[in-house]
DNA sequence: GCCATTGTTGCAATAATATGCAACATTTCA
DNA sequence: TGAAATGTTGCATATTATTGCAACAATGGC
């Protein structure tokens, strides 16, 4: 039963790593190309700690992984059907919403 | 922009009702078969109404809905595929981890 | 070595979540 | 109507997340 916890844990750990708009924003952009955290930052209109922070809150959810070249660091998305994969959720639940709706 | 920044914030929201080693268990026992909340309280060993503020969570995220039956609130999986995403998610997740190691 | 560029971490203030208990609401049935 | 069973909501507390700034660390070029 512990083993199941940690397991559902890690789980969760993946879905907190996407539970915010910025972050899947971040997501996107690292599916067009790698970025450093520099130009994300740019990019996006925030504070590069910010930008570093969640970086690698989304790499130790397994989603991105990082390469120092010289004075930056570049990040690129790990699995990109990740991003698939919520968008497909998201249409899934927004027919469903519609389906609901139509009944009432 | 603000409607996009309305679109990432809807996703968010799905992944953050999934952000929680408890609702994924929930979640699971509902691909099984629908629950009242009760049942479902006893089933997981937590108060009744942590689990009804949970499920009601869910349902606002748009992942499950609910029939009153009587005295007591039957709660279904909208969309199955959910969990399939998650476990998706997290064996692409896996293997990159174990390919990160065995390059070091 | 020194400086510029880039990235990370620590800290503090604020906001959001989690948790459990108790009160209240809804439905059924006698 | 009143009691029993089931669900929901309000409140209080503890924990966690967000955010921005400033200090610090790492790398490369002079």
């Amino acid at each position: 039963m512990k083993q199941l916890e940690r397991r559902y844990e890690r789980r969760a750990e993946i879905f907190k790593a996407l539970a915010n708009p910025l972050r899947l924003v971040m997501l996107e952009k690292l599916a067009d190309k790698p970025w450093c955290v520099c130009a994300l930052a740019d990019e996006l209109g925030v504070d590069k700690s910010i930008v570093s922070k969640y970086l690698s809150q989304l790499k130790s959810a397994g989603l991105i992984e990082d390469t120092r070249k010289g004075t930056l660091v570049e990040y690129r998305l790990v699995a990109p059907c990740i991003l698939q994969v919520a968008s497909c959720a998201e249409e899934t639940i927004q027919e469903q919403k519609k389906k609901l709706l139509s009944e009432e």
